[in-house]
DNA sequence: TTGAAAGCGCTAACAG
DNA sequence: CTGTTAGCGCTTTCAA
């Protein structure tokens, strides 16, 4: 293994001289520098992580996270992963800071992001809307010297390092690709959705309807509504909805949270009481994976889901961050991280 | 963070003694070791990976690696996983060897693990046969001190430490799961497995005949072909049944390789040359996901794959050996891993 | 039975 | 512009 002790002896130089080399500190004759540099290419040095964690270990590094995880199981599981991270390198100076918040709030995820930044942090990772006003404060602050990252939600226009989350896309057409599994005769869909304002939202239903397309699926979205995640309003709509057209809606899409909600609607209305199975039941697909969803799947409720792995996207986006930090801010650290769209169904639902 | 330093302050004794009683190693009187141990209890002491690897490096630590990986791309896989942990570990004296085999070959496998064995090695990483002559050479070896794991395929009723790969059983009923979707009717099946003696392809087909069982699905086995994943193989005999059974069969369910081969008969014998698509064809179920098998899901000769993580089992089962050993021999890092069932259909399928 | 000290690879502070 | 040195947490060797 290839030491800076040995460039040093090699370059007949000090180990000093070729760390300053290695992080471009200024101060060394540029002849030295090309010397050394020579030298690390040609004996291939690569920077030993323990010796340089150990080393550098005094100075400790804050990551804030802000996530609306209020009453939001996937955002549970994803903190889940940032305390798993953090957790594995806190002996090394790693120290996060959560702060949970309800989705949908522009002005709230935006105080929120300023009192996170206000507190004293060195990094930043969130998963937040696409607002103009959100995006202009991140920015500003990534150009006073903040690190700043997407986690599950992308701000693409932003000047964010790396974005660790779904293709939310490709698990749109995931969904469809499962539906059309089951059947290739006409659909009527009844779409339920988060939030229209919400991208995320938007390109699980594009790519769902896109996919039915292609392979020329003839469907109408009877209905789109929104509930903004919230359990009882899922509830109480698709059940006034699906009692009224009981028997024309084949499909029901939900696209974010009121999986709930609208599951017990679900149940209530075609779940047969004695034989306590479904009499033509529309097909139901959803996207993650929490507990409750996972019960409606081995009940045979829910179809098919899409999982997003939630704890891989918090544990990836701290240690990534946390690397690009400890390790001089190297741009290996920062591409962007999606996640597969993971397909489950009642047979390999077992966590 | 607690160190030792502040542990052997706390205790009154040198950093050394707090090393000895932290190791069990012999030497230290009674009492102070109770206090040391007390000390270290209350305060949650944790050992510092980067300092202890950094101080153990002198000694190398070596795992040898058996797989039958000859012609056969989902090994291949395996492989990279291990050289990606090895990569990520040589900083620390980690070394590896790996030997590629061929399946099947009881007396192969016996052979070349003895000879890995005899070339020196701290621990061994062994995918093969469940075989009593070579049980019994691991276990006579894993008294003599070498640590054994097993990657892929278990062999439970060995002394081994750990298992990593996945539950065949599951992978099994999560494929009739995808059947299920597509149709409820009877089902004439045609099983093209590896070898009736690999325990693997066996579950794999109980996990599916279970499960077309439990859910009430009418079927019939028309036959079962063993191929040894020889493509060649596969393609003429598939192709010789199905030429005279072409629209008897309504299910392929390949349990292992020889995907490529059937896919060539399926193609030759379903596939319209006019309109390019398929016309009757059965459904078609198989494992795993190589580049060829990911090119018959997206031009939709087989429906869906169950894939198992191989790049993972060979990352996880070198990285969890590694800590093993590095670690003290620490019982944490010895349980099993098991994989769970990807499910992989056209519109998930891309790399 | 215990302590002291050197050293793993790297960084940072200080001295020249 | 460059070299020296101390020290991060841990293990190991030597000495007591």
């Amino acid at each position: 293994m290839i030491t800076i002790k040995e460039i040093a002896k090699k370059a007949n130089v000090s180990r000093g001289t070729v760390d300053r080399v290695i992080h471009n500190r200024k101060g060394v004759k540029p002849e030295v520098e090309a010397l050394v540099k020579a030298i690390i290419d040609q004996l291939e040095y690569k920077t030993n992580s323990a010796g340089k964690l150990l080393a550098t270990k005094k100075k400790p590094i804050t990551i804030g996270c802000v996530v609306p995880s209020i009453g939001n199981d996937f955002f549970l599981n994803l903190i889940s992963g940032f305390n798993a991270a953090y957790k594995k390198y806190s002996d090394y100076g790693l120290t996060i800071k959560v702060k949970s918040i309800k989705a949908y709030r522009a002005e709230e995820h935006l105080n929120e992001i300023k009192k996170m930044i206000a507190s004293g942090i060195d990094a930043l990772l969130v998963t937040t809307i696409i607002d103009p006003c959100i995006i202009r404060c991140l920015n500003e602050n990534i150009d006073k010297g903040l690190h700043v990252a997407c986690v599950n939600t992308d701000l693409p226009t932003s000047k964010r390092l790396f974005y660790v989350g779904p293709d939310y896309y490709l698990s749109g057409k995931t969904s469809a690709g499962v539906l059309t599994l089951m059947s290739k005769s006409k659909q009527n869909i009844l779409i339920i959705t988060g939030s229209s304002s919400m991208y995320g939202h938007n390109e699980r239903i594009r790519g769902f309807l896109d996919t039915l397309e292609d392979k020329g699926i003839d469907y109408n979205v009877e209905k789109i509504m929104e509930v903004e995640d919230d359990e009882e309003t899922a509830y109480i709509e698709s059940s006034n909805f699906l009692k009224k057209h009981k028997n024309e809606i084949t499909t029901i899409y939900i696209v974010a949270g009121g999986v709930h909600g609208t599951c017990k609607a679900i149940k209530e209305l075609y779940l047969d009481k004695i034989s306590n199975t479904y009499i033509n039941r529309p097909y139901v697909l959803t996207f993650d994976r929490c507990l409750q969803t996972n019960d409606f799947i081995i009940d045979g409720t829910i179809d098919a889901t899409i999982g997003q792995q939630p704890f891989s996207q918090g544990y990836k986006s701290i240690s990534k961050m946390f690397h690009y930090l400890a390790f001089n801010h190297e741009e290996s650290y920062i591409n962007d991280e999606i996640m597969d769209a993971r397909l489950i169904i009642k047979e390999n639902a077992l966590f």
